[in-house]
DNA sequence: GTTGACATGGTAATAATTATCAAATACAAA
DNA sequence: TTTGTATTTGATAATTATTACCATGTCAAC
């Protein structure tokens, strides 16, 4: 709508041809680590700022989708969203013959409703299948020792470490959430995979390395 | 479902309660402010770590709602929510008729869903009437150099400090959420009202002494 | 009473985002 | 084309919201 005073620079430019290209909503770190390989000297923080300028400008659309990263999306037309509980990741959906419909409450409490967003949450086909998977393979008697593949890559990964990791360290060699992975830490040093000889540093233990033998 | 294995702590009772008793939606910051008055030793960690343990438990539902706080909700019904985009507030709205419609949509993507969620964005009648102040009051001459309720808070609170104040300190004084605090206090050093002598604090200038004069 | 599992308070750490500032750049006017 | 200046950038510090950690405390079962 509104494009005043903005200057569209180089790394601008590239940013929202970037996000036009696919329907991934990126998060602004996505984002970055996308932009990286045309524009390795870009900063973080120009794709922070210019993704709020973009948006504020309405040239692209800042969504607020569960999790609590923002994620953007070059596609302005009116559409709604799918949320996978499980890797996060959010997809367009379409609403079918209700697409038109336009939703309206029936006592909105004195509030000017400007907007309504409609979102759905599950289970994305890849999420389906790595659990299908997960499932085959754990046995019913020993299925709560069996460590999954997050775990026993989080196990291979300190396996091979020298000193004692955090979860940034480990973040850079598998390919996972942060939170998934101190989770999936926590759980291994209950099982006793794993011990914490400094805080939110994480080592392999003897009883770890066997079970990844 | 599931209250296995938690002990209800007094604590936890009462965190439980006061979210029951309101229908505000708060964040674990406004509950943690609420409970200090009646358990002033309370830990905010306390509070999150019960919300988080309630919420698994199910008897509280955490709400994944615009903003990029976490809110709660005593009430486990199915019902949905509007959320004010200027002061952040969540309140419950009534579909009527579409209550028990089952939204589903014609093409998932190949998503396994297991809900849906319905949100409503606008202006709160608290919103709509600030704005309508705001308008009666700035003439249209000088409206751009009129200040407005918050920056003059801002500037008094300022003027009333003998040194340099953080954001935090006058977030202390002025009732306001501190990104709006921050963002007025770029406007106001814009305007030549306030200076920024280290980084992150801010001062009251000659210029802003007369604007409050 | 002792034991052990769960909880708490206080605080450090973390993740995501925003603010700050000197240097670089875009762009309009000369 | 040059120049002046407001905007933008990259680098990094700061901020916010949340989670992790740990020593200490509580409570129920043996």
């Amino acid at each position: 709508m509104i494009k005043n005073q903005m200057r569209m620079t180089h790394q601008r430019d590239i940013i929202l041809r970037q996000l036009r290209k696919s329907t991934a909503h990126p998060t602004a770190d996505e984002l970055y680590e996308q932009i990286k390989k045309k524009l390795p000297r870009i900063s973080l923080a120009t794709v922070y700022r210019n993704l709020e300028i973009l948006s504020t400008a309405g040239l692209i659309k800042k969504l607020e989708i569960s999790g609590r990263r923002k994620r953007f999306d070059g596609e302005l037309r009116r559409h709604h969203h799918v949320y996978c509980l499980l890797c996060h990741r959010v997809d367009n959906i379409d609403l079918g013959q209700e697409e038109n419909f336009q939703f309206l409450p029936a006592k909105a409490g004195g509030y000017r409703i400007t907007g309504c967003r409609i979102e759905f949450f599950g289970i994305c086909p890849d999420c389906k299948k790595k659990l299908k998977e997960t499932k085959k393979m754990g046995c019913k008697k020993c299925g709560n020792e069996t460590l999954n593949d997050q775990q026993q890559q989080i196990l291979k990964t300190l396996a091979q470490s020298a000193t004692a990791c955090g979860s940034k360290d480990i973040a850079a060699a598998v390919k996972l959430e942060p939170k998934q992975i101190s989770s999936q830490l926590t759980t291994l040093k209950k099982k006793g995979y794993v011990a914490s000889p400094v805080r939110c540093k994480y080592e392999i233990t003897e009883a770890g390395k066997s079970a990844i033998a």
